[in-house]
Order: C-alpha cells, then sequence, then structure tokens
DNA sequence: TACCAGGAGGTTTTT
DNA sequence: CCTCCTGGTA
C-alpha cells in the first residue's frame, strides 16, 4: 500500500481510491474531508494521470490553495502546479479570458465587483427614468443575480409569467428592462460581474460544441468541494463538463449548507444520485476535530431539521469541557467577556492568540469584539468585511490600470476622469455619457474624439492630455510588466504624491494602501507562477483578473499570532481550538429576515451547525439582553436555538441570573412578566444615558437583572480595580449590585470567587474574573 | 467646478 | 452609529 494512504480510516481510503466513474461523498463536520479529496487527487496522479487533466473546484481561494499545497507536499514534488484547482469563479474567469472574443468580449475584460455593479445599475436606472426609490440599487442587483444563478437570462426574465407578476406586486414592473439595460450595458463597457462568470461559461459550453468538446476532453476528471453550496449555474457547467467521461466526484454535507441566498439548492446534492449511473456513495462519519460535547450540542440541534440525508457523526475525542453558555447585559459586556476570556485562557491553557476565534452572524458585530480586545492589547484581525479592494483609494488606482486595460471600462473611466482633480466636472462626465448613448459610442470613444463634440476649451485641453497619458501607459503595456507600469501610473498621476501630501491619519493611511497595493503587484509580477500555477501571464490584465476575485480571507500570514474575527459563513471549513459565537438573539441569530419560512429558519439552523462545529475544544455560546443598533439599544430574546441544547453537555455558571437561563419554561415567564418589550423594542437614543440619570424611568424590560435586585447607580468614576489581592472584609463597589463586604473568598487561582455581603442586595457569590468590582477600601 | 454642511436612510450571509 | 447623497456657497 501506498504511504499517503496511511492513516486513512476505511470509508476515507475508499473514498481516496476510488478512480473512475461518478462518486458522492457525505462528508460530516471534521470527517477529514480535505484529507480524502486530496489523497484521492494524489491517488488519481500516481496511477498515471495526468494533472492537467484533473480539475478541482472550490468555493474559496483559501480552500484551493490548501488543496494545492497538501497535493504537492503527498507528492513531493512540482507536478501539482499543473493541476487545475481554484475557486468556480476563478477557473471560469481563466477559461473565458482565453474564450472571450467568441462572446463578443475582450480577453481583456474587466470582473465587476458587486459596488461596480451597483453603479452601472444606478446609472442604467437613471437612464430609463425610472425611480431609484423604488429600483434601489441592490435590491435589483439581488434580483439580477438570482435570476442568473437559475439560469434565467434577461429574455427569459422578461417572459416569465411567474417573476413579471412579483415584481408587478412589489412596483416594480420595468425590472425585465433593467435586467436587459444592465446586460447591455456589461457588454459595452467589456465586463463581466461575478454571476456572467458563471453565466457566461454555461452560454459558451451550451453554444459552442468545439469548446465543450475541448473542456470535456481536457477535464477528464473532476472534483467539487462544498456540493451542497453548488446553484444551478454550477451545476448545468459540471454536468455538461463531466458528461463524457462521468468521473466526477463531489464532496458534500447537506447539514452545512448555508448559501442559499446566493442560489445554492440542496437539491444538487439529493439529485446526484440520479444523474448518473451506478453512483458510488461513501459516507464520513467519524469526526477528527471536536470534543464529545461539541459534538453531541451539533448533533442535537440539527435534529430539529426536517429532510436530512441519514447520517450519524461521532468522534473517539474525549469528551471535553462542558459547552458554555454566556449571557451579558449589552454587545459591549458580550465583548469584553470574550477579551477578558481570552486571555484568561491563553494563562490557563496555555494558548495563543491564535487560537481563538470568534464568529457572528453579521460584520456588523465585530466592533464591540474589536473595541475590548484593542484594550486589552490582545492583537486580531477581522477576516471579511470591506475589503482591501473596496477601499476608495484603492479602487481608484485599480480603476488606472482597468482603463489601460480596457478603455471600454465606463466605470473605471469614471471614477479617475477628474481624480486627481483636473477640471472635468460633474456636467462634462455628463455631457460624455449623452454623446455616448447618443452615437452609440463608447464613453472613451467620446473622450477621443473630443474635438468633434464642442467642448469649452480648457475642457477639451484637459480631455486631451488625459488621453494622452491614458496611451502612454498602454504604450508602456508590451515592454514592461504589470509592476512597472503601476508605478508610472503612480507618478505620472500624481496620484501618490497627492496622497502623501495629505498629513491627516486617514491620509497616511490611504498612502500606506497605494504603497501594499504596489507591493502586492510587485509580489504578483516576481512569484514565479501566478496563482493557477501557470507560468509566464505577468502582464497587467493577468493581475487584474485574479484581483477582483480575491477576497480578505484569502490573506496569508495563516500563522499570524492573531484571534480571528469573522461571520460564520466566511469560517466555513475552518477549525479553531477555541470558539465563541456572538449575538446568540432572536432577530440577529436566527436573523429577522430569515425567520419567515422553514426553509429560511432551517438554513439558519445549519449556519449555527457550522459555527458549533468550527470548535476543537472549547465552546463559548453568548447573547447579550440589549445591544445597539442603529445607534440606540435593541432588546432581544435569546436565540430560540439556545433552547434546542441539550442541558446535559451545557455549562450555564456564566448566564447569570435572569431570563431563560435555567430551565426552557423560565423563559416563557419572562416573556410573560415583560410584555410588550418582546422581540426588538427599540429604545430611543435618549435611554442610553438612563442608568446613569436618577430620575429617568427605566423601561422594566431594559434592566434584565433578576427583579428583586436594586438598581445601583455607580459613581460616575467607577474604575473596576485589580482585584488580585482581595482580602476578606474589604468594602467594595459592584457596578449593578451596589457597595459591599468581602465576606468570603474561594475557588482556584485562576477562578477567585468572592462572597460578598451587598447593602442593598443581600449575600452574592462573584467571579472575580468577570465581574467589575471597585475596592473602597 | 469644488467643497462643505446637513439630512436621510441603511444591517444578512459572499464569489 | 455609519455612509451616501443633496443642495447651497465660494
Amino acid at each position: 500500500m501506498q504511504d499517503y494512504l496511511k492513516g486513512l480510516n476505511e470509508p476515507q481510503r475508499e473514498a481516496a481510491t476510488h478512480i473512475n466513474g461518478p462518486l458522492m461523498i457525505v462528508a460530516g463536520a471534521g470527517s477529514g474531508k480535505t484529507k480524502v479529496l486530496t489523497t484521492r487527487i494524489a491517488h488519481l496522479m500516481a496511477n498515471g494521470i495526468d494533472a492537467f487533466n484533473i480539475l478541482a473546484l472550490t468555493f474559496t481561494n483559501k480552500a484551493a490553495a490548501e488543496m494545492k499545497e497538501r497535493v504537492e507536499k503527498i507528492l513531493g514534488n512540482n507536478e501539482a502546479r499543473n493541476l487545475y484547482i481554484g475557486t468556480f469563479h476563478s477557473v471560469f474567469a481563466r477559461i473565458l479570458r482565453a474564450e472571450a472574443p467568441r462572446i463578443g468580449y475582450p480577453n481583456n475584460f474587466t470582473i465587476y465587483d458587486t459596488d461596480d455593479s451597483r453603479s452601472v445599475i444606478k446609472t442604467v436606472v437613471n437612464e430609463l427614468n425610472l425611480d431609484d426609490k423604488l429600483y434601489k440599487p441592490n435590491v435589483v442587483h439581488n434580483r439580477i443575480s438570482s435570476a442568473k444563478n437559475a439560469l434565467v437570462g434577461p429574455d427569459e426574465y422578461a417572459n416569465d409569467y411567474y417573476l413579471q407578476q412579483e415584481d408587478m406586486r412589489a412596483n416594480r414592473p420595468a425590472l425585465a428592462q433593467v435586467y436587459k439595460a444592465y446586460q447591455v450595458r456589461c457588454f459595452k463597457n467589456g465586463a463581466m460581474d461575478f454571476d456572467d462568470l458563471l453565466f457566461k461559461m454555461y452560454e459558451l459550453l451550451r453554444d459552442f460544441p468545439e469548446v465543450l468538446h475541448k473542456y470535456q476532453h481536457k477535464f477528464k476528471y473532476i472534483l467539487i468541494d462544498e456540493y451542497q453550496d453548488t446553484n444551478p449555474v454550477q451545476y448545468q457547467i459540471t454536468k455538461l463538463l463531466a458528461a463524457v467521461n462521468e468521473n466526477i466526484c463531489v464532496v458534500g454535507d447537506d447539514a452545512q449548507s448555508i448559501y442559499s441566498f446566493r442560489g445554492a439548492t440542496i437539491e444538487n446534492i439529493l439529485q446526484f444520485q440520479q444523474d448518473y449511473d451506478d453512483v458510488k456513495v461513501i459516507k464520513l462519519e467519524q469526526n477528527y476535530r471536536s470534543t464529545q460535547s461539541i459534538l453531541n450540542v451539533a448533533n442535537e440541534v440539527i435534529k430539529n431539521n426536517k429532510g436530512q440525508l441519514p447520517k450519524s457523526l461521532w468522534t473517539e475525542n474525549a469528551h471535553g469541557e462542558k459547552i458554555k453558555l454566556v449571557r451579558t447585559m449589552t454587545d459591549n459586556d458580550e465583548g469584553k467577556y470574550v477579551a477578558d476570556t481570552i486571555q484568561e485562557q491563553k494563562l490557563r491553557n496555555h494558548y495563543h492568540n491564535k487560537h481563538f476565534a470568534i464568529l457572528y452572524r453579521t460584520n456588523a458585530q465585530s466592533r464591540s469584539y474589536e473595541e475590548s480586545l484593542r484594550r486589552m492589547g490582545i492583537a486580531y484581525r477581522i477576516f471579511g468585511g470591506i475589503s482591501f479592494y473596496q477601499r476608495k483609494e484603492i479602487k481608484d488606482f485599480i480603476s488606472y490600470l482597468r482603463v489601460i486595460v480596457n478603455t471600454r471600462d465606463e466605470e473605471a473611466l469614471k471614477r479617475i476622469i477628474n481624480y486627481p482633480i483636473r477640471g472635468i466636472g460633474k456636467t462634462s462626465v455628463e455631457k460624455i455619457v449623452i454623446f455616448a448613448n447618443d452615437q452609440n459610442i463608447t464613453f472613451w470613444d467620446v473622450l477621443t474624439r473630443a474635438s468633434e463634440f464642442g467642448f469649452k476649451a480648457g475642457t477639451l485641453e484637459a480631455i486631451q492630455n488625459f488621453v494622452t497619458m491614458i496611451r502612454y501607459f498602454q504604450s508602456m503595456l508590451e515592454q514592461k510588466n504589470a509592476y512597472d507600469v503601476a508605478v508610472q501610473v503612480g507618478k505620472h498621476t500624481n496620484f501618490v504624491k497627492e496622497l502623501f501630501n495629505d498629513k491627516s491619519t486617514e491620509g497616511l493611511a490611504r498612502y500606506e494602501n497605494v504603497q501594499e497595493l504596489l507591493n502586492s503587484i510587485k509580489e504578483f509580477t516576481e512569484s514565479p507562477d501566478n496563482e493557477d500555477g501557470e507560468v509566464g501571464d505577468k502582464t497587467l490584465g493577468a493581475y487584474l483578473q485574479q484581483i477582483t476575485l480575491l477576497t480578505d480571507a484569502d490573506e496569508k500570514d495563516e500563522n499570524a499570532d492573531v484571534v480571528k474575527l469573522m461571520t460564520i459563513h466566511a469560517a466555513k471549513g475552518l477549525e479553531f481550538p477555541v470558539v465563541f459565537v456572538g449575538g446568540l438573539e432572536e432577530t440577529l441569530f436566527p436573523n429577522a429576515m430569515s425567520i419567515n419560512t422553514r426553509e429560511e429558519l432551517e438554513e439558519e439552523r445549519r449556519l449555527f451547525y457550522v459555527a458549533v462545529t468550527r470548535a476543537e475544544k472549547h465552546l463559548f455560546l453568548t447573547y447579550a439582553n440589549a445591544r445597539y443598533r442603529f445607534g440606540s439599544l435593541t432588546q432581544n430574546e435569546p436565540s430560540r436555538f439556545l433552547d434546542e441544547l441539550p442541558e446535559t453537555f451545557l455549562d450555564r455558571t456564566y448566564a447569570g441570573g435572569g431570563a431563560r437561563n435555567q430551565t426552557s419554561n423560565m423563559g416563557s415567564a419572562f416573556a410573560r412578566m415583560h410584555r410588550g418589550f418582546e422581540g426588538n423594542t427599540q429604545f430611543s437614543n435618549a435611554s442610553r444615558q438612563a442608568p446613569k440619570s436618577k430620575t429617568s424611568a427605566l423601561p422594566t424590560g431594559l434592566t434584565s437583572k433578576p427583579p428583586q435586585t436594586v438598581q445601583h447607580i455607580p459613581s460616575k468614576d467607577f474604575v473596576p480595580s485589580d482585584t488580585t489581592n482581595l482580602q476578606e472584609g474589604q468594602k467594595v463597589e459592584h457596578q449593578k449590585f451596589g457597595y459591599g463586604l468581602v465576606t468570603k473568598l474561594e475557588g482556584s487561582a485562576h477562578n477567585p470567587i468572592a462572597t460578598v455581603k451587598f447593602e442593598l442586595n443581600g449575600e452574592k457569590k462573584i467571579m472575580l474574573n468577570y465581574a467589575k468590582l471597585r475596592i473602597v477600601e
């Protein structure tokens, strides 16, 4: 037996050594799926299959990179760089780059990110004289995007009775026209959006038999990761590609399907066995990642979903600690709790920053964690959110590069034509657009023929200088690589100097960002092979093609010793020794947008399942009674998912003494008591000051402490003391319970517990690691 | 044409 | 709380 098969369990080995014919691997969370996939690729190659004939599709660049790296390690040579491993989007972009002229696009077509798409939609909506209050760019974009993912083109859209009815009802009868106009404009701009990369790829294969034939024979073996997250376009494309050889291997877990908003459908994985004859199905059910407690909690929760593929995930790992359920007053307290606990865990269990992950439902939640981590001096990094490439200065700079490579790109042109300021203002731009539309020529064409359109002398000169400059950059493309061109752009446009002269903090940051961008371009030109493993293509075009498809999460320094913050979506496929899942509150998680149908709610639950199964050793689930949202305090019920957790594996010590923390029927009692504050009642900004002011009438639901507690107003300069050497008999002040005397000290050194007799609230046990106590004397 | 102040409106998740 | 857009002024 080959070495690389050692250490695989029976089903894993069976999957890895399967060579010909369709194969479906149902892989539970943490069951060694990546290991199986990489081993299988290595095994194919060890059996004489050429790397050039293997295609592996993933959902993130990171997963692709990891896969390639691991195959390389197993094989111990450079053959792996000939594999076609990448995301659906990047692999198709690369193929489209080669084949684009067939469908009327330039090889150097631009890839529009979401912001670009929305901006095009905005223009198109205006040009059609439609109300942009009704045709909101993001709404329209979502609609168009879903259509494309479902293989519905503009014409099918216009002719679909059901879709038309929907748009009528939503007061957007012209949506089909917008869709059409949007496509026309993108085409005119020589640009494809994210969804086009899939849709056009499908059209290419559908309409050009010779192209289909070529790729069917190139990709004799196809592997698809996270198959449960594929949407109909992706499904059709892979079906076409695999039709001849039928050597298609899909890996997925229906319990982890969390991308239906992007058009993904579990149907694809359920359907797979019908699509091909003799599908071999292998289940990976042994989990190697998590403790039994964690796994049991996960299994118990997912049971509440209907229609799962039957499987039972088990582990030989130790029981481990119970899952900690933690309730705090506000989101800020939640942040503090997490930061404190990280500090404590680092000391107690010798963890490093990099062993922690903080996961949340929405990007906006990162703020409170950030603040606390920063205050504690704990290094962290946020993955996702606004990506580096979406920053204004970076987009502006890249727009220059985009124009140089593809002058049809109107979006990019509009961004840079007056940045840095050169006297071509809004009015001139509007004129240019009108001329372009009238004559049915591109924006750039108007610029090159500016003298024909009667601009004012000053404006004309500015336009001509701009054109000359861009042409100068283009002329450099032939001899110079991407980096050299970019440097020239920075110098020649005064772009870099402009930022350099801005000495404000933000200006400095912008300057540094552009420098970082230049560095990354340099790195690209100097790296021996690009991300697809293809040697040699160091042109600006090649650089731009990959840049739009990069995400923040793809950035390298894997081993940087930082706490990782990200959404649960972004965390899929990852694992961490200690995981915090925050914001377990109704309207947040499950999100208010996703509780209207059973399907939506089940997807939220799968998301929760994904979150829980990221943890290896320790799992903390936290929720806050109230959090700041839109600048005002919002009150939420604990998440319904918390009611689904099995008691046996839970530690509620930290869940505080109120709401739904002992038994689930307490919850309804609490709810009954506070009728009127159920759901998410919003309080005005004014009530934010409430706790400080004696006169303000505090809404009952807001305090959320046990009803018998007498409210204490901490002194204005309340600062928690260091309680390491706290002695019995000392007088202390607690933020909520007021003044009291320490009557007893117990607990371990890392988790000391003080018993305090409070003047107003009686005797309480206080965990010194978490509570804020000020020593009075 | 450029810049600033003031106001409205927006939070789901991502390639 | 934030960002984006508008409309007024220099």
